[in-house]
RNA sequence: GCCGGGUUAGCUCAGCUGGUAGAGCAACUGAUUUGUAAUCAGUAGGUCGUCCGUUCGAGUCGGACACUCGGCACCA
């Protein structure tokens, strides 16, 4: 007999071969309907798989969100495959887990990868498969038995993946009436426990066997499933609000910048998009000034031996624009290049040029720590399939810095960086961020005792900043240190939940080494200086595409591209509307008039659409008392009069950036 | 780079099986002087991504290329 806890502490003695359904069952037929699995000693299971020994039962139900939802992810993934068999014999099937929203399968069609216009009739038979409710039977099978299995089938990746799976793995089949596949489970226990109405399959696309580019192109069916109807539509509707946040389509709503064919992976800034860069930079500017840092500015083109020299060139050249020092050829009948010249390099960083600044003349440790900050323009070379909108770009600007420091100023210097990091993340709206520390990879450089000494380093810094509290998120990162040194790094959580890394803090004892960086020490001999290199936006492209993602286009005044539109009722009201819009404008803030011979109803509906942060109305009362009605965004018909002087002061402060308030 | 979509007016999109392009909004002109999310009427606007091919004839069919979208891989 074995002993069957419940969670409010009662047991119960069961007989060998009883199943959590039994259990559910016996406590009352709502229970057996609603149980979905069971955690057994913490473990999801099957709820038709008998008990092993003495346990914990839990049962599980759609209360039970996370993992119901897991469950049932996972089972249209599987219903997915089964349909997608059907409809086209010959598909091999390999792998298809659930996923944040849903689930996906990774196939070996026969003949053509899918494609959109296969998903509706997928989707039918998939509710076919569900309505036909067919019980999700596991078996315990030998791995040879599964090989051969699958061999007879054609499925040729199973078979393979069965093989490489750990030698004391419980390997189990699971059947849904004709159908099997190799699965670790759990299960629900059949298919009709799904909702036909709470899944939809969304795209397609290609995805690699195994997650390597070596290997054969499979065809990935997509899907996001729910527990009910009310759920897949909570999370269509949040689809459809997330597209309206889209960066690349407010940029062109607002007109803040565009990209074109002739220039493509590059941004091409207009006057409102570039009003915010500007906001942004000059306050970057402010807090870097404040925080020590000395700014510089450094080349565009370098000589390929100055790459040569940091590395670059070895490992990093294929995402490198590479440019001839040569004067081209004019003469129509010969090549434009003749490739004689020396090679040179558009650089895809700032840290070697920043060596090349520290190295001019000598450095005492009395010069030490040494922080050279720039708004680096770089070039990478990026596939293009990574090119996305201006969050992924051939040519970017960072918020870049390199901290040279001997290695007893790490601590301070990293705890630094740390605060500074914070207090520009408040500023900007996002408190919400987590930190990672990636540690030591597979292959590195330095000693042992380095690395013990750099992550320590770090993790002090950390505690110091009390960044290691769990609202952080904290977690550490094995084997995902870059090879020269321990790595922190920034996420940020944008308003809807997605998380973006930006900032980033990197130890790198080896450029200082490479590039023959040195200072005089208290001892009078030269010393290797550390080197950090450092950024907390990023790249003003990104970063900016996050702003506009985060705030939907409804920016904070201070980084809002027009801040106030003066629009007028009647056209008498005109020569005021102008003389509002001088002062407003001689006061520094963004404004515009809208004179147009247009309603007010218009007007505030097209100023509104175009998400401008205050409306400042006149009519014919305001033209005669010399006041302004304001109508700022998102309040709807509540307005205030002021005076002219009342209303320049309040925008005034109201438009400061955050770090001057 | 890989797989699958897409590219038609400033924007969003329609254009069936090949017969020299169409809507809404925006723009422009006129009327209207209006009090808080669309006043009415009219006008103009496109070598259909590029190149090559098939055809009497190509936005439409075929090929190549470019860009773009969704993923995969990449993000030192």
């Amino acid at each position: 007999m074995f002993k069957i806890t419940l969670p409010d502490g009662s047991s119960r003695e069961v007989a060998p071969g009883t199943t959590p359904a039994n259990i559910a069952a016996a406590i009352g037929p709502g229970l057996a309907k609603a149980a979905l699995a069971a955690r057994v000693n913490g473990e999801v299971r099957d709820i038709m798989r008998p008990f092993d020994g003495d346990s914990d039962l839990a049962l599980i139900t759609a209360r039970d969100e996370a993992d119901a939802l897991e469950l049932a992810r996972h089972d249209f993934a599987h219903v997915l495959a089964e349909a997608v068999q059907n409809l086209f014999p010959g598909t091999q099937i390999t792998f298809g887990p659930a996923t944040d929203d849903g689930f996906y399968y990774d196939f070996a069609p026969k003949e053509r990868p899918f494609t959109d216009e296969d998903l509706p009739a997928i989707e039918e038979e998939m509710r076919r498969v569900i309505a036909r409710d067919e019980p999700l039977v596991r078996e315990v099978w030998s791995r040879d038995e599964v090989r051969a299995f699958f061999e007879k089938q054609g499925e040729a990746f199973k078979a393979e993946w069965v093989m490489e799976l750990p030698a004391d793995e419980t390997i189990t089949m699971y059947r849904s009436g004709g159908w099997m596949d190799l699965c670790r489970g759990p299960h629900l226990a059949s298919t009709g426990k799904l909702d036909p109405q709470a899944f939809k399959l969304t795209r397609v696309s290609g995805a690699y066997w195994r997650g390597d580019q070596k290997n054969a192109m499979l065809s990935r069916i997509y899907g996001t499933g729910w527990l009910n109807k009310k759920q897949l539509d909570a999370h269509l509707t949040r689809m459809e609000e997330a597209a309206k946040r889209d960066h690349r389509r407010i940029g062109q709503e607002m007109d803040l910048f565009h990209l074109q064919q002739e220039a493509h992976g590059s941004v091409f800034w207009h006057p409102n998009g570039f009003v915010m860069w500007r906001q942004l930079e000059a306050y970057m500017r402010r807090k870097l000034d404040a925080a020590g840092y000395e700014e510089i500015k450094t080349p565009q083109l370098m000589d390929v031996k100055l790459w040569e020299a940091s590395g670059h060139w070895g490992k990093f050249r294929e995402n490198m624009f590479v440019v001839p020092d040569e004067v081209p050829g004019t003469d129509p009948d010969k090549p434009v290049l003749t490739g004689t010249g020396d090679l040179m390099a558009l650089k895809p960083m700032n840290c070697p040029a920043h060596v090349q600044v520290f190295k001019q003349g000598i450095t005492s440790y009395r010069d030490l720590p040494l922080r050279l900050a720039e708004f680096g323009t770089c070039h990478r070379n990026e596939p293009h399939g990574a090119l996305h909108g201006i969050m992924r770009v051939r040519q970017f600007t960072q918020d870049d810095a390199h901290i040279f420091c001997t290695q007893e100023q790490l601590v301070a210097e990293t705890k630094a960086f740390c605060e500074l990091l914070d207090s520009v993340y408040r500023d900007l709206g996002f408190a919400d961020y987590s930190v990672k520390l990636a540690l030591r990879p597979q292959q590195r450089v330095g000693t042992e005792e380095q690395w013990d000494s750099a992550e320590e380093g770090l993790r002090e810094a950390l505690r110091q900043t009390g960044l290691m509290d769990p609202r952080y998120n904290f977690e550490e990162l094995p084997g995902e240190g870059a090879f020269y040194g321990p790595k922190l790094e920034f996420h940020l959580t944008d308003a809807i939940g997605r998380t973006w890394q930006c900032g980033t803090l990197q130890l790198d004892p080896l450029m200082p080494e490479r590039l023959d960086a040195s200072y005089i020490g208290e001892d009078g001999s030269k010393h290797r200086p550390l080197m950090l290199h450092r950024a907390i936006l990023g790249t003003f492209e990104r970063f900016l595409g996050i702003l506009i993602e985060h705030h939907a286009g409804r920016f904070p005044l201070w980084l809002a591209p027009v801040q106030a539109v003066v629009a007028t009722i009647v056209s008498d009201a005109d020569p005021y509307a102008n003389e509002v819009l001088e002062t407003l404008r001689k006061a520094g803030i963004r404004a515009e008039a809208d004179l147009r011979n247009e309603k007010i109803n218009y007007k505030v509906r097209e100023h509104s659409l175009a998400k401008v942060p205050n409306l400042l109305v006149l009519g014919k009362r305001e033209a005669e008392e010399r006041t302004v009605a304001l109508r700022p965004l998102g309040t709807d018909a509540r307005q205030e009069v002021l005076s002219l002087d009342d209303l320049v002061e309040r925008l005034k402060t109201e438009m400061l950036a955050p770090d001057l308030r």
